[in-house]
DNA sequence: CTCAGCTATGCTCAACTTGAGCATTAATGG
DNA sequence: CCATTAATGCTCAAGTTGAGCATAGCTGAG
């Protein structure tokens, strides 16, 4: 299957005030169409995302996710435009490949003022097992907890939350107009969105926390987009790193579709290497998913799965006694109509 | 909010080998998007698409799901573009918006030879609790299950499965090239996707049925598309009724997504009027799922899940005792992460 | 060489959920 | 008034899940 030639170009990342840097052949159109791939893979129990540096502005290097145009001259589909333009940029070669969202809102994705060509994107999330450090040509991998340190549950409730968001999202509630004719209030949708008051964490609920952030002005990108920001939190510290463009919300869209599409699909071994012990995965998974996980039952659940199978060799120096190697059983997917990690979030 | 005037113009479906008809502003570019819909409503216990009547071709009328063009001039979502224009076509009011997923393959989508301006699909579904027969302007409403009758398992299993499908699937699983290097057999795809040999049916799969199905050559849409169709089956029965371009691919992806998206949100209510038995929502659920329930037991689960409240009312003339009337508990959505009827298909 | 320390792995148990069916209640139509 | 038809209530066995105790088998310090 050949989806024709692919032009190299540098990413958009490189001049992200220039709308007519992309598509040429297009240029004449109202609407051109980008593609993010949000790409991720695990090192060192980090989940990590691939990301292209942007220039510096006053608040330091802003990051964006891998973009590329899609022309539909070069690519049959836009799987394939995506997987090739990603190889020859960064030199990753793409597992698992999931088409996310279609963005294309004005005001969100644009630069505020922006009438020129529109751009729509659609929104990528592809898994890799690539080791990071290896032979990027372009980007680098970050954590994607850099972006969303709200999100890593691995050391129990993150600091951030209570120190800076809460405080925040508390003045939001209270500045909320009193003629509100929403039908759910900014403090049940904080509630909801953030676990308070009991309501429980959802670590699937990556996008509804970030969006929620940039309504109430509390993300650099709300006062970029020309939101009406939060006064008097404009000081540090900022929550999490920001992207450029709507590449963040992107990425919230993968980080919430992987956590919820491991579950059902046993996509966590698109991480892997071949062999890992059971805690490997298990810290993989953890990576992923935010929260720790009980350790027996995460053992009993993924064996009981038939998700994999002993390999017959064991790994030493584990630190204690030596684990058993396992690897990813294909046949699952014939037995079982949605095989994953069915985990939920336990104790320590 | 406003999303800016609209154009009012006849639907895509209007003529169906013409790509020029439509985005005249953008007809230099590349690339054109437009924006598909699944419009979904349950009445008489039947879950109901609205469709356009297209002209008649050789094997009859031909359905498609309503198409406008999106401009990024006029409307400043995707969604405010959508809403809009099908209340203008169509007069349905939509409730419940979900983008589905963004269509541009070559080939598939187009008609065979199509080399002009590549239309960029990006399908909807939306629910509505509207009345079939109503103030439509344009469209009608049909059974989703004319297109695909294998979907249906409410009187138990189709008869078209075991009377036509098996047979033609078994003779493409005989035809398969002994070269293959394909991970998985075409016998093995077959008895996932169609829950042959003890799988089980899964009632979400319905795209990969579907997908299967084009493979084989087995729908019509596959010969239409220049795909090498299975001769000996070109007669009738064909396999539930076509529709335009990949509009089918569409609604197929649409069902799926229904079916999963009612276990874990409570969209069901959508479809239902604001008052009902837990009866009425059991045969809605059903008309959607397919398969029946366990009745008993889907009183308990909607119940137990705080999904509906009593009314205090009692609905009469049920043709035995008098059912309680419930209605939907708003409240449900403050209360629990992912609130949904989460049924799994049992027995009558 | 031995034992403390550490991780891997095995096993148990109570609480909860799920699938299925029996039993009872309350209308309707002749 | 009774047979019929639904609606509704309840029980029970089997399976799942959350949590913790217990044992196994390395490594490194002393």
């Amino acid at each position: 299957m050949s989806y024709g030639e692919v032009r190299e170009r540098a990413t958009r990342m490189d001049s992200p005030a220039d709308p007519q840097a992309v598509g040429e052949k297009n240029a004449t159109a109202g609407v051109e169409i980008g593609l993010n791939a949000a790409i991720v893979a695990v090192a060192d129990n980090e989940p990590q995302v691939l990301v292209i540096r942007g220039e510096t502005d006053k608040a330091g290097a802003t990051d964006g996710l891998p973009f590329g145009p899609f022309s539909p001259l070069h690519h049959r589909t836009f799987e394939g435009g995506l997987r090739t333009w990603v190889k020859h940029q960064t030199g990753v070669e793409l597992g698992y490949v999931e088409q996310l969202y279609t963005f294309g809102d004005r005001g969100r994705h644009a630069q505020a003022g922006d009438v020129g060509p529109h751009v729509v994107s659609i929104g990528y999330l592809a898994l890799t097992d690539a080791h990071p450090g290896s032979d990027l040509t372009h980007g680098s991998w970050r954590s994607w907890y850099q972006y969303f340190p709200w999100e890593d549950w691995r050391r129990g409730r993150p600091e951030i939350l209570g120190s800076t968001i809460e405080p925040r999202l508390r003045d939001w509630i209270a500045s909320q107009p009193a003629t509100t004719g929403q039908p759910i209030t900014r403090q049940e949708r904080v509630r909801i969105c953030f676990g308070l008051e009991g309501a429980g964490w959802d670590e699937e609920k990556v996008l509804d926390r970030y969006e929620l952030l940039y309504e109430a002005g509390l993300v650099d990108e709300a006062a970029r987009d020309g939101r009406k920001a939060a006064e008097q939190w404009q000081d540090r510290p900022r929550l999490g790193q920001p992207m450029h463009y709507d590449h963040r919300r992107i990425l919230a869209t993968a980080i919430g579709r992987v956590r919820a599409k491991i579950k059902y699909r046993p996509v966590i071994f698109e991480l892997m290497p071949d062999d890992f012990t059971l805690f490997e995965l298990q810290r993989t998974v953890e990576a992923i998913l935010g929260p720790h996980l009980h350790k027996q039952n995460f053992r009993r659940l993924v064996e009981g799965a038939g998700l994999v199978e002993p390999t017959g060799e064991v790994k030493m120096r584990t630190g204690g006694r030596p684990a058993k190697l396992y690897r990813f059983r294909r046949e699952v997917l014939l037995e079982r109509p949605a095989p994953g990690v069915r985990v939920k979030p336990g104790k320590v």
